[in-house]
DNA sequence: CTTACTTCGTGACTTATTTCACGAAGGCGG
DNA sequence: CCGCCTTCGTGAAATAAGTCACGAAGTAAG
């Protein structure tokens, strides 16, 4: 209910997955959740599913739980699907072109638009609709066009460069997946799926316990 | 200093950032850094670095900062690098087989050993010395072998069924790429890279900032 | 050797996030 | 309509994480 309170930064991504299960929920037919149960498939306490769910709004009625038809329209909304957001992709290597051909994107409400690259050899290539472009011209096409998010999957060394193009053609949420800590100006969210520290932290584990 | 202070997670992805960063420092020739730049170069505080380094050891000299050769052999210490760690992948779609074709994991200290499949197409296909295998027979080979890290590249559908079959095979860390919450035992350690969840965040900042 | 400066390590404090636990609301059977 | 059960929403308490700020230790210069 309350708009004023601070909100947990994990609690968007908490939302995400809330709004997953109670679309696999949907297509099983159910049509209420209650948030003990919703905990279950996420993995989490009910309590937390009743917070996040309140620092959103009032979706749940007590006796019987959530509503999962309205409660699904809420969080699709709070989440801003429904709209179709352009991707801009630099890098079409080995992850940037497992991206292009991933078609899941889509039917989630992201599409990628544009891709880019340095290498002649990518330049040119078509996956689907979509032809990759010298990266020496994101400004050009970008200016205007108005994606407003960006995928980052070029080696380290470039990563900085790209990221300071896109900021400039207005980027404001880049998904970095170089192995690299960007600097970019405040209002510009970067989010990095980093590998190896993802790896690191196993071997960490693992070194450790025993 | 102290060991029993209670770590913080995140601390340990941290000292990627710095391990990272001071290696990249030596490569440019610089032996020593006080944890004001290393804080610069990953944006942190300075005292953030301090205190998560001190959760592992007194690294510094009070006057001069850190020498990068010795926080460098501490840092891969700690989080276990030196061994090469067999890695077994399952799923060799979009990304699985981005990931097997990825240079850069073998120079971090993770190889991919086994990597399988369901698709018939794809079993028997051969990525450097390595043959995709049939994931019904992930149990005889695996055995043994002793790969604790895995990574699930697999669609959603299928992820906890193969997640049960890796914990039964003696996995204790697994990257999980698919769109589902695992349900794992106690001591197994999931980490999640999950794109949609990355890209709400982003639809969600962009649908309410203006 | 003394003074001025740098930079660490850390306890105390602040802020952020999660968990607890309970009142109130809705549903249901009789 | 009345208990009884379920389940929400939410302040208050507990836990976790991050920041501050300062004493101590090192360096450098004269």
């Amino acid at each position: 209910m309350n708009e004023k309170k601070r909100i947990p930064k994990s609690a968007v991504s908490r939302l995400s997955l809330y709004l997953r299960e109670i679309q696999r929920l949907e297509k099983d037919g159910r049509d209420r959740v209650s948030s003990t149960e919703l905990g279950e498939f996420t993995d989490l306490t009910d309590a937390q599913v009743r917070k996040d769910l309140s620092y959103f709004g009032n979706f749940g009625t007590s006796g019987s739980g959530y509503e999962i038809a309205t409660l699904k329209a809420s969080l699709r909304k709070i989440l801003g699907k429904g709209a179709m957001w352009p991707i801009v992709l630099v890098g079409v290597g080995n992850i940037g072109s497992a991206l292009l051909r991933y078609p899941g994107f889509k039917h989630e409400g992201f599409v990628i638009k544009e891709a880019y690259d340095v290498d002649r050899n990518k330049i040119g290539v078509r996956y689907d609709e979509l032809v990759v472009k010298d990266v020496a011209d994101i400004n050009k096409n970008e200016k205007g066009k108005a994606a407003k998010i960006a995928i980052i999957a070029v080696p380290e060394k470039a990563a900085q460069d790209v990221a300071d193009i896109l900021v400039k053609s207005n980027v404001k949420c880049i998904l970095n997946f170089a192995p690299v800590v960007l600097k970019v100006p405040e209002g510009v969210t970067v989010r990095n799926i980093d590998l190896s520290t993802e790896l690191e932290n196993f071997s960490f584990l693992l070194s450790f316990s025993k």
